[in-house]
RNA sequence: GGGCUUAUAGCUCAGCUGGUUAGAGCGCUACACUGAUAAUGUAGAGGUCCGAGGUUCGAGUCCCCGUAAGCCCA
């Protein structure tokens, strides 16, 4: 049997035939089965949503995750991949709308909630096919015959006994959130009907810059500036940011000229006070509110006034709690206002925030249902509770036509600051405000009624538990993710839509009794009592589907008899894709074994945007129901940008189309470049070159050595089935490639674990590239189709198949196609393992007892001595074909030298040179040069290393013998004597006089470049082996044809050299007789340099 | 506005805990090699290590403040 032998490969072609192998051999399937009983790896697959096309960054994040899950699989884990889709969402509910031309108004007008969700069921497996096919073409081992799908009825039957769960333990509520709300019409905006064009518009709103008194003091204020003074009342806090300086300011009220103090930031003193009435005469102030007096009397950072106190500045509403102290806010600026902000926990998104955080309360009073409720209602005006202003609405332009009134409530509560001493400036303000797109009106932030995760309650709990997480990079899991957690607020679970998990709770109309359904056998036990109690006709159906509108039909009967309706919204999709490792098995309806074997997962990665998406929602479920960690192990990886940089979009053009570049460069060149050139992390510059380049240089160098392998492996019918020669028997180059190898086994090995891919891709191509191919092969090619297949042969062909197999099976997890074909190319012939595929072998394992460090050393040496002989041959321009006579190299020491002479036949060979001279001190030649050796002097002496350094760069030969010689010298420095040794400096030679020298790094080498008749003949004789061999090819030979040489006769000296050299040339070329004749006829004429040769080869 | 990331040769990236000539590949130029040959080798040119401060005997590396780009959040 042959190993196979190809001209020209193309890779993307061979991907299609590994994968028509792999879908007959079912090699997928088998990789899971033969590790059945074997520990298993978990991963869990973040669903895509497959209502969109795939792009090329889906490559990426899905060959990150293939990645690892090939490894444990070679490592021998089980490694089950469930697929998944995510399916439910806004963007379904758009492109459904987009599609059939409506807004969500109309559904239930234009369209039943029913046929609508019919569509959203229809619509979101639009793409699977554009999705299993990429998925197969890019090599991504993931089940996509059973995958989970979250509408299904058991994954969401799953995420109502969590949502339960969650309930159970009280970690389930109804609170309220701050959202765009439009009183004219009624009803909450989205941020998607916020942002329509036309929404913002600018408007002149009366602002004020309200003076808030510190606790304890008489006339001392916190200044904060706001555009809505009709939140006023509401008010619960001030916020400050903690990094801006903030000033203490003595002056005048303007309105009533009472002197007081007023804390504003330091950067918005300009914008408040003139400057030219800075330092004015206080006493002289004519209290006519111009040219007012102002003193800056202290100045601090807003962190050391947190927690100060003040009093309430509108006191009509108390609050039910601790409110009213200066707290730290993220989103304060000294853009405009004072750099201090008025808070109100129930009128702004960020002010609620910040006030949880800081455990301030908001200003609430009871509806009629005594139910807590802000201070305005839900038409826009204030509660009766604001006695001076009850009734009125909050903007005049929620008024009816012609009975706004001509003061607006923010000019009149204006006013009334004016009087009493609290407003410190008034004016109309213009700014850019939202409006309702229906009504035309401004739009308020008003806290509307959603269902929350009580994620706050545990957020201790979750900040550990993350810190047990290995986050790749980690600055995403401190940072990114944990300062997330740090400033968790509770999970806003509720959604105002109709495709999704409806949330599975049912209320009596006055509110009084709850119930949280946790399965479809409770949600039949309740309809039966329904039944009974005639609020409900028939049970549900076997099938009943748990989406709207059906659930919203069901009516339960209370413990008290009263009926009982669903709430009407839907859970944020977050919680479906958050609750995967629970529905994905239908826990706890079935599969509870696998789901306790597969939990938490090992590994999962994603795009570094779903930190506080689906890695959020993993941990804060997984944290909250089952105090344990969703996952161990994480890559977060970044964007894949256009190879500018800029973010790929289809409308601009510049997005690169997944299956042309496959199908183009394949996959192999494409993941391994993907991999390779950054790590998964950093953002990819995406570049069709670098997929080029890989493709050539890795790939190419690879297939190269195989084919050069296979020629000639083929030729002496090597097939590895007598037995390993032992790797002491074999050539210092063999042992060499090996330990090199088996240290690269090592690096991959611990690069994969340490889930660093791109680590384990630059070490395995740096391998391939440089010492395999550029060095080993290049070294060794002669013994591999010279003279008659030996042990020595037999050597360097088990050397060099290991070398690719093991390539094979350390980069099958990244370029999986290509290397099974290398592999099954490379087994076929040889049957080593008992495998049909590279992917159900085990990943190799590192042969200790075969690295070794100083033959990795001293062969570093051969490259170094070897390439600086070049640089000197290119110097004097003497060919390498020119074979030289010597090299003086001077030792460095015995070790030096002993490692040099271990590895002298190589480099001799490689710069074609007679022999190596070593040369030591006692020549008395060599020029030698002192460094310090920083490092070391540095540690100890610290400060005075510029003096020391000085010292010693000046030394003279014989403080440098010295030193040799007694191992120590004293240096008089300033401050006193110091003793160095050897190991404080670093002796290099640095030139030979008289010789043409080269150095690199402590090695220098000389090259004697006297060129003898010998030399010159075994030169020419080289050069007429290089013509024939040249002749050879042309005349289309077969590596092992004979042939037979006739030369004309030529100057004596040609001659000469040709008597000379004739076993050596016969023997290269494989010439079975050369002749010397007076005159050839026909023959080929040779240019050898000033030569001139008539050749004519027969076969 | 906040958090996180990135910034080193024309391009893509290395550069470990600070140690004195800042590296590689591609590209470019020149030369060499020629039974791996649509390969390969050697050399050369090419760097205010984003900017400004600071710590230190010494900073691409540590600290601070900026700038630019990207992502997430507001």
């Amino acid at each position: 049997m042959q190993y196979k032998e190809y001209k020209g490969l193309n890779y993307a072609e061979v991907a299609d035939e590994v994968l028509e192998f792999w879908k007959e051999n079912d090699v997928f399937q088998k990789s899971i089965e033969t590790r059945e009983g074997k520990p298993t790896f978990t991963f869990y697959e973040g669903p895509p949503s497959a209502n969109g096309t795939p792009g090329i960054h889906h490559v990426m994040a899905r060959t990150v995750k293939d990645i690892f899950c090939r490894y444990k699989t070679l490592q021998g884990f089980q490694v089950k991949r469930k697929g998944g889709w995510d399916t439910h969402g806004l963007p379904v509910e758009l492109q459904v709308e987009k599609e059939l031309g409506i807004t969500k108004e109309d559904i239930g007008k234009k369209i039943s909630v029913e046929e609508y969700n019919q569509r959203c069921r229809e619509t979101v497996m639009k793409f699977k096919g554009e999705w299993d096919d990429l998925t197969q073409k890019m090599g991504y081992w993931v089940d996509l015959d059973d995958p989970y799908v979250t509408f299904d009825r058991n994954y969401m039957e799953s995420l109502w006994y969590l949502l339960k769960k969650f309930f159970d333990k009280g970690l389930l509520y109804k609170g309220y959130t701050i959202q765009p709300y439009s009183p004219a019409a009624g009803t909450g905006l989205s941020s998607h009907e916020l942002n329509q064009p036309g929404t913002y518009r600018d408007v002149k709103d009366t602002s004020v810059t309200a003076q808030f008194r510190k606790e304890g003091t008489e006339n001392e204020f916190f200044l904060a500036w706001t555009t809505t003074p009709w939140t006023l009342a509401a008010n619960s806090a001030l916020a400050i940011g903690e990094k801006i300086d903030y000033v203490k300011v003595r002056t005048y009220n303007q309105y009533t000229h009472e002197e007081i103090f007023v804390v504003l930031a330091k950067d918005r003193v300009s914008a408040y006070f003139s400057k030219d009435a800075e330092g004015l005469d206080f006493d002289g102030y004519k209290k006519d509110g111009k040219k007012i007096p102002y003193e800056i009397l202290e100045e601090f950072k807003g962190k050391d006034i947190v927690g100060q106190k003040y009093e309430q500045l509108l006191p009509y509403v108390k609050p039910d709690g601790p409110a009213f102290e200066v707290i730290p806010g993220d989103f304060v600026t000294t853009e405009d206002g004072t750099g201090i902000v008025h808070v109100s926990a129930t009128f702004g998104a960020d002010d609620q925030r910040v006030c949880q955080q800081a455990g301030m309360s908001p200003i609430l009073v009871k509806d009629e249902e005594g139910n807590d409720a802000p201070i305005v209602d839900k038409q826009g005006r204030y509660v009766k509770e604001i006695t001076d202003f009850a009734g009125m609405y909050v903007k005049n332009e929620y008024y009816p036509d012609g009975e706004a009134p001509d003061k607006s409530l923010d000019v009149q509560i204006a006013i009334k600051l004016k009087e009493e001493n609290r407003a410190f400036k008034v004016e109309k303000y213009e700014h850019s405000y939202p409006h309702c797109w229906r009504t035309d009106k401004p739009v308020l932030y008003y806290p509307l009624d959603s269902w929350f995760i009580k994620t706050t309650a545990l957020k201790d709990r979750l900040v550990k538990l993350n810190n047990t997480i290995n986050w790749k990079p980690k600055s995403t899991g401190v940072g990114r993710f944990g300062n997330w957690l740090e400033n968790l607020v509770d999970w806003n679970l509720s959604r105002s839509r109709y495709w999704g998990t409806p949330l599975p709770i049912w209320v009596t109309e006055d509110r009084a009794e709850l119930k949280c359904i946790g399965s479809i056998a409770e949600l039949k036990e309740e309809v039966a009592k329904s039944v009974e109690a005639g609020f409900m006709n028939e049970q549900i159906g076997d099938d009943f589907d748990l989406h709207r509108p059906y659930v919203d039909d069901v009516v339960l009967v209370s413990e008290n008899g009263k009926k009982m309706f669903r709430e009407p919204d839907l859970i944020d999709v977050w919680f479906d894709s958050g609750a995967m490792p629970y529905a994905q098995w239908h826990y706890p309806f079935e599969n509870k074994d696998i789901f306790d074997a597969n939990y938490p997962a090992d590994f999962i990665a994603e795009g570094v945007d779903q930190t506080r998406g689906w890695f959020f929602t993993l941990h804060a479920i997984a944290g909250l129901l089952f105090d344990k960690v969703a996952f161990k192990n994480v890559i977060a990886n970044g964007l894949v940008l256009d190879k500018n940089g800029n973010k790929m979009s289809k409308r601009l053009g510049n997005a690169i189309n997944p299956f042309e570049t496959l199908s183009k460069y394949g996959p192999d060149a494409t993941r391994w470049y993907m991999i390779a050139n950054a790590n998964p992390w950093d953002n990819l510059k995406f570049n069709l070159d670098g997929v080029v380049e890989v493709q050539r240089r890795f790939l190419g160098t690879l297939q190269n050595t195989y084919s050069f392998f296979a020629l000639y492996a083929n030729l002496d019918s090597f097939n590895y089935k007598e037995g390993d020669i032992p790797v002491e028997n074999r050539t210092e180059s063999d042992r060499w490639i090996l330990s090199k190898l088996n240290s690269l086994i090592k690096a991959v090995d611990a690069a994969y674990e340490d889930y660093e891919p791109t680590k384990a891709a630059r070490l395995i191509q740096d391998f391939t590239i440089d010492d395999l191919s550029n060095w080993y092969v290049r070294l060794n090619r002669k013994r591999f189709w010279r003279g008659e297949y030996n042990d020595d042969k037999r050597a360097a062909y088990q050397t060099l198949y290991k070398c690719l197999e093991t390539i094979a099976k350390l980069s099958s997890p990244i370029a999986p196609f290509y290397m099974d074909r290398l592999y099954q190319d490379l087994n076929a012939v040889s049957g080593l393992d008992n495998a049909i595929s590279v992917h159900l072998t085990d990943f190799p394992v590192a042969d200790e007892a075969v690295i070794n460090v100083d033959l990795e050393e001293r062969m570093a040496l051969a490259q170094t001595i070897s390439s600086l002989v070049h640089s000197l041959r290119k110097k004097d321009t003497i060919k390498v074909r020119q074979p030289l006579s010597k090299i003086l190299l001077p030792v460095l020491n015995d070790k030096f030298k002993r490692q040099v002479q271990s590895v002298e036949d190589l480099i001799l060979s490689e710069v074609n040179i007679k022999k190596i001279e070593f040369i030591d001190d006692e020549s008395g030649v060599l020029v030698k040069n002192v460094k310090p050796n920083f490092r070391k002097l540095g540690k100890e002496y610290g400060p005075k290393m510029k003096e020391i350094s000085a010292k010693i760069n000046q030394f003279k030969p014989e403080e440098v013998a010295e030193l040799e010689d007694k191992n120590e010298l004293t240096l008089a420095l300033k401050d006193g004597p110091i003793t160095i040794t050897l190991e404080d400096v670093e002796i290099t030679y640095q030139d030979i006089p008289g010789w043409s020298v080269a150095t690199e790094g402590r090695v220098t080498v000389a090259l004697d470049i006297t060129l003898t008749e010998d030399l010159k003949k075994e030169g020419i004789a080289r050069d007429l082996v290089n013509r024939v061999q040249n002749l050879r090819k042309d005349m289309g030979l077969e590596v092992q044809d004979k042939i037979k040489i006739n030369i004309e006769k030529n100057t004596d000296l040609v001659n000469a050299a040709l008597e000379a050299n004739r076993e050596y040339i016969c023997q290269e070329t494989q010439a079975l007789s050369l002749d010397i004749s007076e005159t050839v006829v026909d023959g080929n004429l040779l240019e050898m340099d000033e030569h001139r040769l008539k050749v004519k080869i027969e076969a």
